[in-house]
Formats: C-alpha cells, sequence, structure tokens
DNA sequence: GTCTATAATAAGATAGAC
DNA sequence: GTCTATCTTATTATAGAC
C-alpha cells in the first residue's frame, strides 16, 4: 500500500524510517520524556506533522521505537538460550546464562546496519523511565523472557528458593539497565573516568562475574547469626 | 526573618514545609520531570505562586528536596563508616562497607518523623533521572561519599584494580538505584510478586549478599581463556 | 505523503492587590 | 506571605492546501 516513489518532495518511503532512527538517537540520548517532537522532526530532517501521519502520537511512536529493538533482541537472548542448552548435558552454568542474557545486546550494538551503534542504551532509558511512557507496554515485552531466564537460572541453583532467586534477578536487571542508560551517570562514582565506559564489549566483560557471583552468592542469615546456606551450586568454587 | 505566625490566610510558617512533602511524595511516585507546580501545589494545599515565592524556581525545589535528604544521608553513611573503620584493626570486610551504605539510608526510611517513610524511592529516582534536573547537582552531592567508599572498598580488595573497582561500585550503585526506584520496575521480571517489596530491611538483606559476592567476584579472563586471577581478598571464600 | 499554519493544552514564571 | 489573574513559552495534535 505505501509509496514506491512518486511526487512527493523528499524522496518519500524513507521519511519514516529516518523518524524512527531519530527519534531512537534522541531518546538514547535525553530520555523519552525529555525528546520533544520537534526535536526529533528536525534531527530527520522531516516536517513536524509526519510524526502524526505516519505514527499517530508520540506514545505511540515511542512504543514504535522499542517495539523495534526490544522485540528481537528478546527472541534472540531467548533462541541463544535455547541453543546453549540444547548443546548441554546438564544444567547451564550461570556465566553463560548471564551470556545469553547480554551477548545479544552487544551484537545488536555493533550491527553496523544500525546508524549510531549504541542500541544498548536506548534499553537502559527504557528502564530508567518505566512510569512514563511504558507502564504497561515493557512488562508484555520482556515477561515471556524473563521467565524464560528465570527458569534456566534457577535450574542453575536449584537450592535457591524461589523468592531469593526473583530478587537476585531483580538486581541484576537493575545493574544492566544502569550501566546500559550510560553517560550521565557515571560521572557520579570516580572521580577519574571509568575507563572503555564506550566499550560495550568490555562492559559486558566486567559485568558477567561481577552478576554470576551476586547470583551465587551465599543467603544472607535469616535475621540472626546463624550460618548462611550456600544458594547456588557455584560451578568455579565449589569446594 | 521568617513569619511567627501573623495575620496571613493560613497557618503560616508552614508553607514552605508542605511544599517540600508534597514535592517529594509526589517526585517518589512520579519522578522530577514528570511532577507539575500544580500537581505539587494542590497536594500542599498552598497556592501556585507559592513555589516561585519560596524557592525562586521549579529547579530549585528540586534541589531543596534532594538536598535536604542527601546531605544527611551521605554523612550519615560516611560517618558510620569512619565509625566501623575506627572500631575495627584491619580493613573492613566488604559487607560492613555496604552496610555503611545501605543502613543509613534504611534508618532514614523507617524515621516515623518523615511522613511517608519510603525515602528510599526518592534516592533511586535522583539516580534514575541523571539528566534532567541534577546534571550537576547529584556528582557534588555524592562525590565525597564515593570517593570515601572507593577508598575503603580498595582497602578490601587491595588486589583489586582500580579501573576493575570503579566498574564494580557502578554495578553496585545501578543495582541499589534500580532497587530503590522500586515499584514500576519490580513487575518486569517476575510473573509472581517478588516477596516483601515494601519492606526495606528485607531488600537490604538480601542486596548485601549479592552486591558483596558482586565487588568480591573473580576478575574476567582478559579476553582468551586464560585462568582468572582472585580480584579480592575473599574472606570467607579464600581456600 | 508532505507541507504550512494553527489550534488546544499545559507548563513555569510574574505582577500586583491584599 | 498569600492570593488571583495573567504572561510567555513549549508542547502535542490537527486541518486543509498542495
Amino acid at each position: 500500500m505505501a509509496s514506491v516513489g512518486r511526487s512527493g518532495p523528499k524522496p518519500g518511503v524513507e521519511t519514516r524510517e529516518r523518524l524512527l532512527a531519530a527519534a531512537e538517537s534522541l531518546f538514547m540520548e535525553q530520555g523519552f520524556r525529555s525528546t520533544s517532537l520537534r526535536e526529533i522532526t528536525a534531527r530527520a530532517k522531516v516536517n513536524l506533522a509526519a510524526v502524526n501521519y505516519h505514527f499517530g502520537s508520540k506514545d505511540a511512536l515511542v512504543r514504535e521505537v522499542l517495539q523495534r529493538r526490544l522485540g528481537p533482541l528478546n527472541e534472540a537472548r531467548v533462541q541463544y538460550l535455547d541453543r546453549l542448552e540444547a548443546e548441554a548435558s546438564g544444567p547451564l552454568p550461570v556465566e553463560r546464562i548471564l551470556e545469553a542474557l547480554l551477548l545479544p545486546a552487544l551484537r545488536l550494538s555493533r550491527n553496523p546496519l544500525e546508524h549510531g551503534s549504541t542500541v544498548l542504551r536506548l534499553l537502559g532509558r527504557a528502564f530508567s523511565e518505566p512510569g512514563d511512557y511504558m507502564k504497561d507496554f515493557l512488562p508484555d515485552q520482556y515477561r515471556v523472557a524473563a521467565r524464560r531466564f528465570q527458569q534456566a537460572l534457577g535450574r542453575a541453583m536449584p537450592h535457591l528458593p524461589e523468592s531469593e532467586l526473583v530478587w537476585r534477578m531483580h538486581f541484576t536487571f537493575g545493574a544492566i539497565a544502569y550501566v546500559m542508560a550510560g553517560d550521565d551517570a557515571l560521572q557520579l562514582v570516580a572521580s577519574c573516568q571509568a575507563p572503555e565506559a564506550d566499550n560495550p564489549e568490555a562492559i559486558v566483560r566486567r559485568l558477567v562475574p561481577f552478576l554470576a557471583a551476586g547470583l551465587q552468592a551465599p543467603t544472607a542469615p535469616p535475621l540472626d547469626g546463624s550460618p548462611p546456606t550456600l544458594a547456588g551450586t557455584l560451578p568455579r568454587r565449589a569446594a
């Protein structure tokens, strides 16, 4: 139904794509709520009204931008996880499950077809502004994948109570989102700049050991000083 | 210089406090940027113009709300850390350093003098919207405390390269901020609701082992498959 | 499909009476 | 100190010519 190049003043077909690309990069830099349609259409070099013509509203544009990335990303994550489990004999070690969670995002971020490269930060933003645009949208997008990873992690750490696992996944996603959102927050921590802040692969390589250790940590004592139970299978450090 | 109860239509002295309280609770629930002055003055049951009279601008109000909490909080954290170090002989275990980071926030959140109790979420919000209102404000507020904790953690894990430590602190703050921001994001992870989501103490008790293990995790192999080095002192799990 | 022009809303800030 | 009324600005969204 769409045009194939007719009589419009501009090339025609690519306006929608230009808008998605401009919106994505601006959302990445500034967040969703802080970015106006005027900024988006200016960067895309299209008319302001084009947003409403192609998407209907700013909300719909936001959803479209996210869906374009999150859909394939979570599919890739689950597929990656499926493949790892199919190849392995027993339950996967936690580190490999984290790989399945992080590497597809890393690949996406370095796909030269995607203009700006750092799609990671867009995802971080999405998790950093949950109450604004994606109150009921993001959960649907993530619930399937989240359940799948919870299942895998539960198999990797059969002794960890489910309630504890849920919390630790929450902590994990928090660390991931924060790191992915990037830029501003980084300067808060260090007097010195964190090294390699712009290299996603380096970040992932540092993140996996941190999260794997956290996920497999001994559980806290109930409330008194009784000894902690061993949480997971502790594949590397078991005696 | 301020009034002591004169001829104004309303009680008088407490308008400023009412504004701070209303703003704080609304920022907590919706974030900073999403909250308008009109909502704030409506909840505080004061006139719209009062904000500009007492604070000068919305930005100044935001800073005031944050400073009222973050200042004392970070002071308490550093004092707590100082006291722990004074009492201890050697370097502190990582778990205790994390205590110093989290318990003062926990106490603040349960101070019955503070109306709504969950000040934690305000702090989480502050870290979740870094680019908006606190671009240069939050860093100043945190830099001193952050350096202090980096120092303590460096002593606890003398073998961990500083670059690695900075990143791990970053991951740590991310997990903390995400958990503190609370509410919306929590539903993303689990089909089931996370237990005790409204009990800060329970969250802290689960968070400390997770973060302590992450901070002390073995470092990643450089790029190939060479064996990881032991990062910190691993006080509990050392062979 | 694209554009100009404009409507409709909501925001932060101020002036000036009381 | 507080209030009403208003200004200015920025936003999303639309109507209608081309």
